[in-house]
DNA sequence: AGCACGCCGACT
DNA sequence: GTCGGCGTGCTC
């Protein structure tokens, strides 16, 4: 017999192959593609050879991998589905969306035996959420509900409704470590029918536990984002937990997002997809408020009480990078005998180097972008390649002395800290501090017992932790990102800091925020302040509406990107010239320009957009011209359909 | 994606 | 006269 095989490669058809005896379909198999041997799907069998190729040329599988098919018809259609629509080859679509590990014997994931589930009585609007859910008769609802309302008991009360009416659920995170409690909740009550997929399983445990779903020995999937394409039989819900976080969104080829899968799946499969956020993304919003779908307000916290008060200070009237106010606040804090956590999104000591004579900036050699000054080590570093080099104190471009070190890091503010209070104990997490493994748990659980007054961290503490003695959450610069030209900037910043602000209030009263900023007036600050979000995206919605961004249009991004400039740019001319030879009505070709980040590891690179109401005339507009299109050789060109990142 | 085939510049 | 650049085609 014959069979198909899909490859990890982007070629538009799969490959047959000769096979001895029966083969299904969702197996993987070794076999030889130009000289190498290659790992494929088979994705069709066939009792016939294809015509158009002479029989005695098809090559034979050298191995046949599986015993058991790891896909059937379902998950095959799904990645067609991805394959359209990311604009990527079927087998590319199938290597993102099934585990690559080996087949062993035993990859067993260990199981632990959960604590004790207690379960946790509705609050009256809780059951009110649980009932406007399972009544829903769309394929999609949003459970809109401030830091604390108790989204999580909705989410599982709806679940358990699924499961005992025997539907499988698929649970998501945006990031799985930083959800301990949610999966100890699941496990204590759900049992051994859940599969856990941790980002620390090894590859071949992330395959045995698909097998096992495959099986349909599990009922209950919980994971992060490549979790959406887990194949549960008899699929009813799929929760998206904090629907707004960009984390869902794939950084690599294929640039798909989970949130878009699963509304694919949710239709396709006649699931219904739970969303939930205490700040919406704008597209999710957008379609609430146009009745297109079907949403419940969860506006107070399950244990009440005041949201936190947020006070804004200016870094133009207060000099940094630890303004008074907030120096202020710390020292208030620890007399209360409460914790501090301070943010900043930025590690190193400074940011930016340069010389105030003649205007020099220290830059990375193979990217676009100021190094870093890191003072423990002595060395600038580049936060993208990690390019690193000597710092300066004399200008290498004019030889003034006139260097300055701006623009703070976590480094340097942990340096301020322990100078102002030199008797406070100062814990600080970032990638610079975390790296060694077990630093990030040991710093946490010090928190958690009340061994840390200060904690200063980045991003990386933003988010998933519940100090009970916390009293004061600080944002030591709010402005990070709203210079870069991506249009989503604004909303970013605002979503942070009204989740920043919903930790701070979540277990004491009177808990409080000092957000400081050198944009006072900035509307997503300001909105942040006033805990006014439907003032924010109104506002926001219109600049959008103005500039003819998404919500408003949708967009696909082309980006090229190789060592030689010139063939960069020449192929990003090329390609941008034989799209608008046939641009279809209604479709706008923007660039192509130079990225923002116009060089990244020593890769030059360029991008161009292509812009319309729907989707539809741009998928058929690619899928006409890219097979036409070859980048010149070392050059490459990523597709990104609704891309996240802009820059 | 890789790898081979094939046609034009500077070199033992 | 060749070695090697990368533009183009193909992979069962």
């Amino acid at each position: 017999m014959w069979v198909d095989v899909a490859f990890n490669l982007p070629l538009r058809e799969p490959l047959t192959y000769r096979v001895e005896g029966e083969v299904p379909v969702g197996v993987r198999v070794r076999a030889p593609v130009r000289g190498r041997v290659l790992t494929g799907y088979v994705v069709g069998v066939r009792g016939n050879p294809p015509s158009g190729v002479a029989p005695e040329d098809l090559k034979p599988v050298e191995k046949v991998l599986d015993e058991e098919p790891l896909f059937d018809g379902r998950v095959l259609s799904l990645a067609q589905w991805m394959s359209s629509y990311y604009l990527c080859g079927l087998g590319e679509a199938l290597s993102a969306m099934i585990p690559g590990g080996r087949v062993q014997r035993e990859a067993p994931v260990p199981y632990d035996e959960p604590a004790a589930y207690r379960r946790h009585r509705l609050s009256p609007a809780q059951r009110e959420a649980v009932e406007a859910v399972v009544s829903c008769t769309h394929p999609m609802f949003y459970l809109w509900g401030v830091t604390g309302s108790g989204k999580t008991e909705v989410y599982l009360t709806v679940a358990e409704h699924m499961l005992e009416r025997g539907k499988g659920v698929l649970y998501l995170v945006p990031e799985i470590a930083l959800t301990r409690q949610v999966v100890e909740t699941i496990r204590a009550r759900f049992g051994q029918d859940v599969a856990v997929l941790h980002s620390r399983l090894t590859a071949s445990q992330r395959l045995a536990e698909w097998r096992r779903i495959v099986r349909g020995e599990v009922r209950f999937v919980i994971g992060a984002r490549s979790a959406v394409f887990a194949p549960i039989g008899d699929l009813g819900l799929i929760v998206l937990d904090e629907e707004h976080e960009s984390s869902y969104k794939s950084g690599a080829t294929p640039r798909y997002h989970a949130r878009q899968v699963a509304m694919h799946r949710a239709r396709t499969e006649g699931a219904l997809l739970l969303m939930g956020s205490a700040t919406p993304s704008l597209e999710a919003y957008h379609l609430m408020h146009t009745g297109r779908l079907p949403f419940f307000h969860l506006p107070e916290r399950v244990a009440g009480g005041e949201p936190p008060r947020i006070e804004i200070v200016s870094l133009k009237d207060h000099p940094g990078p630890l303004s008074k106010p907030l120096l202020r606040e710390i020292e208030r804090t620890k007399k209360e005998g409460k914790q501090t956590i301070l943010f900043l999104n930025r590690r190193g000591f400074a940011h930016y180097v340069g010389c105030r004579a003649c205007g020099f900036e220290m830059t990375c050699r193979h990217c676009s972008l100021p190094l870093t000054y890191h003072r423990a080590e002595e060395v600038m570093v580049c936060h993208y390649c990690g390019y690193r080099t000597r710092p300066i104190d004399v200008c290498p471009s004019c030889g003034s002395v006139d260097v300055r070190y701006s623009g703070p890091g976590t480094e340097q503010v942990e340096k301020q800290l322990r100078e102002t209070f030199p008797f406070y104990r100062i814990a600080r997490l970032d990638t610079d501090t975390a790296r060694k493994k077990g630093v990030l748990e040991r710093v946490l659980e010090e928190m958690e017992s009340g061994q840390v007054d200060v904690l200063l961290g980045t991003q990386m503490i933003a988010k998933g932790f519940n100090f009970p003695r916390l009293g004061l959450v600080g944002v030591v610069l709010a402005d990070t990102g709203l210079h870069m030209p991506d249009f989503r900037a604004a909303e970013r910043v605002f979503s942070l800091l009204v989740q920043v602000a919903g930790r701070a209030g979540r277990f004491m009263p009177g808990g409080r925020v000092v957000i400081q900023t050198y944009l006072p007036d900035h509307p997503g600050i300001v909105c942040a302040r006033e805990h006014d979000l439907r003032r924010f995206y109104e506002e926001e919605l219109a600049v959008r509406k103005e500039t003819l961004f998404p919500p408003f249009s949708r967009l696909v991004r082309l980006v090229f990107r190789g060592r030689d400039e010139r063939k960069v740019e020449r192929d990003a001319g090329g390609f941008a010239s034989l799209l608008s030879a046939d641009l279809p009505e209604g479709v706008e070709l923007l660039g192509p320009a130079p990225c923002p980040m116009e060089r990244i590891a020593g890769n030059y690179r360029y991008h161009l957009f292509l812009r319309s109401s729907s989707l539809a005339p741009m998928h058929d507009l690619l899928a006409r011209t890219l097979p036409l299109f070859r980048p010149s050789s070392g050059v490459h060109l990523e597709v990104d359909v609704d891309p996240v990142q802009v820059v």
